[in-house]
RNA sequence: GGCCACGUGGCGGAGUGGUGACGCACCGGUCUGCAAAACCGGGUACGCCGGUUCAAUUCCGGCCGUGGCCUCCA
């Protein structure tokens, strides 16, 4: 294999070389939505981010050698709560929220994960080679987890490695702890596997008496069944270090006797908006729903790979409007061809196999587009023009035609795009009789529609005024 | 209180122990009937204080700032 990737993994801190644990079937497991509310821009990080790895994993091993699986949380206090609140049932909650995030995730260039299992079919699921009541009750039978007044407990004391993934000691969690303990636990840590369900909650019969699972055993039941018990990748937010993901690795590890869950742990930085923490007391929640009632999905999703994906990020309109900028200027370079007949660019897919740095992948697509500035012309420039599509289509990225994307752009909808081409003609007919003041008016008439004129070589284009 | 990240020029954002990536904005020029676009050229940087080193933005320590986790949260 020519191209060699590197990743930084979590639980090493470190960068290392990937190396799938079968090169055939690479997998890679990522946590999904809580499907309680419409998706947010911090949701979208690690749904773009890990769809990038996803696609950069497809090019090196294959299409057919990557699984992806990203599950969706339908089982949850807060969907119950919500569900109360609005007066609807659970399902019909979850399902119009799971349908509303594929929407989302579909107009940001995402492809769907090859299986997106939903927590509530891997509760009892006998024909998945593992399931969360199972998955429970070896833990018990092993010894790693005792049942306690109806709930079901995992014994952190079980585990010696337990808080490596997050570096912190059992010592240090119970100096810091600031929850009172349930009476019940043997350890303060202990987390819960299982708990007993009050009437109307959900709930499934189960050797500890009707009840649902904690929060943590889904993804350890769904990786389990789906990409086996060690696999490559799983990814996530940085804020699910602890406790979600040091959870899973002990129930995985503990359940399946493994020295690991994960070959990598690859997680995503925090992301404010207009330098502010994004949080419902603000107000400043930024759906994905509202940033695609202005910007098409593309300049979302390369404003949110503008930035590494472990750095920091600060969501702004500004930066929207820079990343707007910078792929119309690729589109019209680009122009209407839609052959997709080139191949990556070699440094550009270095870049990318460098722990995913898709800031400097994106400085390259500019050297690509500034070569074909110029000099560049016939079989040369066509050469770069495909080669800057297919590496942008690699990321998701100028996906479309150049007059694809303009009508992409939601405030383009009320622009009637041949009235537009008439008026343009009859300028250009003006421009030709040196009738200057009408072909001024003309452009006048445009500007008032919102339309911005651009006249190059090959006659007049037009774009969106912002 | 404990643990952990991050802090680069007007803005965004890579990277590196020793030649100031890249983009946006800005300024100057070419082109254009004019403007826009395009093209050519230009400037400004590594939070603060110490330490290690021939040499630190890059390594180490402290401080400050921002954020994350410790409780359901991408």
């Amino acid at each position: 294999m020519a191209l060699e990737l590197k990743l930084y993994d979590t639980l090493t801190r470190s960068k290392r070389v990937f190396a799938p644990l079968d090169p055939t079937n690479v997998r890679m497991y990522v946590c999904g939505p809580t499907v309680y509310d419409f998706a947010h821009i911090g949701n979208a990080r690690p749904v773009i981010v890990f769809d990038a790895l996803f696609r950069l994993l497809r090019h090196v091993y294959g299409e057919a050698h990557v699984t992806y699986v990203r599950n969706v949380t339908d089982v949850d206090d807060k969907i119950n709560a919500r569900a109360a609140e609005r007066g609807v049932s659970i399902r019909a909650l979850t399902e119009e929220t799971y349908a509303r995030f594929k929407e989302d995730v579909r107009a940001l260039g995402c492809l769907e994960p090859t299986v997106e299992p939903r927590a509530t079919e891997y509760v009892v699921n006998p024909s998945a080679k593992i399931d969360m009541v199972r998955l429970i009750e070896r833990l018990i039978a092993g010894g790693n987890a005792y049942v306690a007044e109806g709930h079901v407990l995992f014994a952190v004391s079980t585990m010696p490695d337990y808080g490596k993934l997050s570096r912190r000691s059992l010592d240090e969690m119970e100096a810091g702890a600031r929850v009172e303990v349930a009476p019940y636990k043997r350890h303060p840590m202990d987390f819960v596997l299982w708990k007993p369900s009050k009437p109307g909650e959900p709930a499934w019969d189960s050797p500890w008496g009707r009840g649902r699972p904690g929060w943590h055993i889904e993804c350890s039941a769904m990786s389990g069944a789906l990409l086996g018990e060690t696999f490559d990748i799983h990814g996530g937010g940085i804020d699910l270090v602890f406790p979600h993901h040091e959870n899973e690795i002990a129930q995985s590890r503990s359940a399946f006797r493994t020295p690991m869950m994960a070959n990598f742990w690859l997680h995503n930085g925090f992301l404010q908006v207009e330098g502010e923490k994004m949080a419902k007391s603000l107000g400043n929640f930024v759906t994905i729903r509202d940033l695609l009632k202005d910007w098409p999905g593309e300049v979302i999703r390369l404003n949110m790979l503008r930035t590494h994906y472990r750095q920091p990020m600060d969501w702004t309109t500004k930066g929207l409007e820079e990343s707007r900028k910078v792929l119309a200027a690729w589109y019209e370079i680009v122009g209407d061809d839609t052959e997709p007949e080139g191949h990556p660019d070699p440094q550009f897919l270095h870049a990318l196999c460098d722990d995913l740095n898709t800031p400097a992948a994106v400085t390259e697509l500019h050297r690509i587009a500034g070569s074909l500035r110029g000099h560049a012309s016939g079989a040369a420039q066509l050469a770069l023009k495909r080669a800057l599509k297919a590496s942008a289509m690699l990321l998701g990225l100028l996906t479309q035609t150049r007059r694809e994307f303009i009508a992409s752009d939601p405030r383009a909808i009320n622009v009637d795009e041949e009235k537009v081409a008439s008026l343009i003609q009859a300028r250009a007919a003006a421009r030709r009789a040196r009738n200057f003041a009408e072909s001024d008016r003309i452009r006048d008439e445009l500007a008032r529609m919102g339309v911005v004129l651009k006249d190059g070589k090959d006659g007049t284009t037009w774009e969106i005024a912002r």
